[in-house]
DNA sequence: TTTCCCATAAACAATC
DNA sequence: GGATTGTTTATGGGAA
């Protein structure tokens, strides 16, 4: 985790540093959301601000919706009424009622696009692979090929106003929108929905019946005994109380028309929405994977995925197949943004062993928060955990009861947090052990059943320090990694709740042992972060905040070969140290078998 | 190019 | 004797 931070964190910082001249992250993060609150395709986005900036571009577009319906009533859709005019007028449509019919718009428009600010907003952490879980209802209840049908309908039902043949209602529902009427074909067609009802469709009463004699609890209008019609909300107890609602309260008329036609705005910013974010993920992923397969590749969730997939026949065979470092940053978004890709992928392949690069010095602070927030992620896809073995390992004995494991428990931990370790359980368990035994931070306690594993947290808080105090650059890249850590973390959790996706971080709140990871992990972060801060204030290495709560760093092995190397020993130790090391074995071996 | 760090592999010994 | 556990060393590779 914390080693794929590493090259996320960069990445990101470099994307800042080219959207801002600044530096600020904070900056940045203003400026980016002004760029998206103009529409703009900001590719360097801050996650912390994309709910945000979602949340005001959907604003912006509502009242360009507004704006338009606006303009369509008395400018663009003039002509056209003015062409019906005298038909109009026929039916005595009084200018009042027009009024109201601009105000029930508007009305409704507000109501929707404040409904579709919440789910593009959540579209933005769903994988494309899956369907939108807010979105889904919502797509349900707004079947354009229904509306258009219904609107056919209406029209027909209007021969006066009609004179211009159905065609025209059509066009009139696609024109109306503020997006181009292309956008809408495309959403008739892109609907399986709409082909469906389409070839279904050809009167009003049938349309309505058919559904809900073959379907009767599937009908898109009802669901959880409440009418679903736009702005309705109605309680119908059960679903012949629906039918009676849906034929009495939204019967063909001037409301229900304009409220038809309002969903078909909404549909279509939608689409148009979904289309934008689609081609972004796509930018992004393309990005991503572009990276990955440069000879410096570096580290991606996609690319690991690859890696993983490609890698087992043949391990290293190339850059592609081995990403090396596992992106850290793009790591927490993944289950989110590409999670059905990731998993699909991973699911779908053999994992064999693979090497990776995990830089500590990057991946602590991130992998703080995937590692909590990304725990059904990792439990479910076969995706390497951008985690080291130390802090994997210190996890699973902090989660621990009594703080204390067996090799074998930890082993179980490891099986059952990650399905990674699922496989190749020679190669990782061999990892293991050796990192209990490299690593100071661990501690073998004899107990009566045998040895247990105990975390000196002294000495894994210990090496941290000394390891950033003993290369600057480390800093400024844990400093990077938590700023880009936080936001991102808020973003995903903004985003994943909308969408009522089960976050680890928000699964933690409930389960103890998830939240003392989380706390944990983000305690070592913090404190790496103090560290860094007081380290890169205070020049003087030997004025550590950590060593000044341990003065006596002469660990408990003085005739330690790394220790007794000089007066730098200290720091040069703690930048080798052991408790650091992480070792992954694989084995081609069932892992299952292994598991509890 | 050097250095640091990590992952991986493997040998070996002790213990179960 | 085999499996597990624990320690240690060597090697390769990425990144700064």
């Amino acid at each position: 985790m914390m080693q794929e931070s590493g090259p996320e964190t960069k990445s990101n910082g470099s994307a800042v540093q080219n959207g801002s001249s600044s530096g600020s992250h904070l900056l940045e993060c203003g400026s980016l959301r002004e760029a998206r609150a103009n529409g703009e395709a900001a590719v360097d986005v801050a996650p912390a601000d994309l709910a945000h900036a979602q949340q005001q571009q959907a604003l912006q577009v509502a009242r360009q919706l507004l704006l338009q319906q606006q303009q369509q009533v008395s400018g663009i859709k003039s002509p056209k009424r003015n062409d019906k005019q005298p038909a109009l007028q026929q039916q005595q449509v009084a200018p009042q009622q027009l009024a109201f019919q601009q105000q029930l718009l508007q009305m409704q428009q507000l109501q929707q696009q404040h409904l579709l600010s919440l789910q593009r907003q959540g579209l933005l952490s769903l994988p494309p692979g899956q369907p939108a879980l807010p979105l889904q209802p919502l797509s349900q209840g707004m079947i354009p090929a229904e509306l258009q049908q219904l609107w056919k309908e209406v029209t027909s039902a209007h021969p006066a106003e009609e004179t211009t043949g159905s065609s025209h209602g059509s066009v009139d529902l696609t024109t109306a929108t503020c997006v181009p009427s292309a956008p809408a074909k495309t959403s008739l067609l892109m609907n399986p929905h709409a082909s469906t009802n389409g070839q279904l469709s050809v009167h009003t009463p049938k349309r309505e019946s058919v559904p809900h004699e073959e379907h009767p609890h599937s009908h898109p209008l009802y669901g959880h005994g409440v009418c679903k019609w736009p702005g309705c909300e109605a309680v119908c107890e059960d679903f012949p109380s629906f039918l009676k609602h849906l034929n009495s309260e939204h019967a063909l008329d001037d409301r229900s028309t304009a409220q038809c036609r309002v969903q078909m705005q909404v549909v279509q910013q939608l689409e148009l929405q979904l289309a934008k974010d689609k081609e972004r993920l796509q930018a992004m992923m393309t990005h991503l994977h572009v990276k990955s397969t440069e000879p410096k590749a570096a580290p991606q969730p996609l690319n690991l995925v690859s890696s993983v997939t490609l890698s087992k026949s043949a391990p290293e065979a190339s850059p592609q197949s081995l990403p090396h470092t596992p992106t850290t940053p793009t790591a927490p978004l993944t289950p989110a943004t590409q999670g059905a890709s990731v998993i699909t992928t991973t699911s779908m392949h053999t994992v064999g062993p693979i090497r990776r690069r995990y830089s500590d010095k990057y991946n602590v602070p991130i992998s703080s928060a995937d590692i909590a927030q990304n725990q059904e992620f990792y439990k479910n896809a076969e995706v390497r955990p951008p985690f080291t073995y130390a802090s994997l390992i210190r996890q699973a004995i902090l989660e621990s009861p009594e703080k204390q494991l067996t090799l074998n428990e930890i082993y179980n931990w490891f099986t059952r947090m990650f399905a990674y370790f699922r496989r190749n359980a020679a190669t990782w368990k061999n990892a293991v052990r050796h990192n209990l035994s490299l690593h100071k931070c661990f501690v073998r306690v004899e107990n009566v059943k045998g040895a247990v594993w105990t975390v000196d947290e002294v000495e894994f808080q210990k090496r941290r320090p000394q390891k950033i105090s003993g290369n600057p650059s480390l800093i400024k890249n844990m400093q990077s990694s938590h700023a880009y850590c936080t936001p991102l973390n808020a973003a995903l959790q903004a985003s994943m709740a909308e969408n009522s996706i089960p976050l680890y971080t928000t699964a933690s709140l409930g389960n103890p042992a998830l939240g003392g990871l989380a706390s944990a992990m983000r305690e070592e972060l913090n404190g790496a972060v103090e560290h860094a801060n007081s380290t890169e204030s205070d020049s003087s290495p030997g004025r550590s905040p950590v060593q000044a709560v341990h003065p006596v760093h002469v660990k408990e092995e003085p005739l330690d070969p790394e220790e007794a190397e000089g007066p730098l020993s200290l720091v040069t130790t703690a930048n080798h140290s052991p408790e650091f090391d992480q070792d992954r074995d694989y084995e081609d071996e069932a892992v299952n078998e292994d598991m509890e």
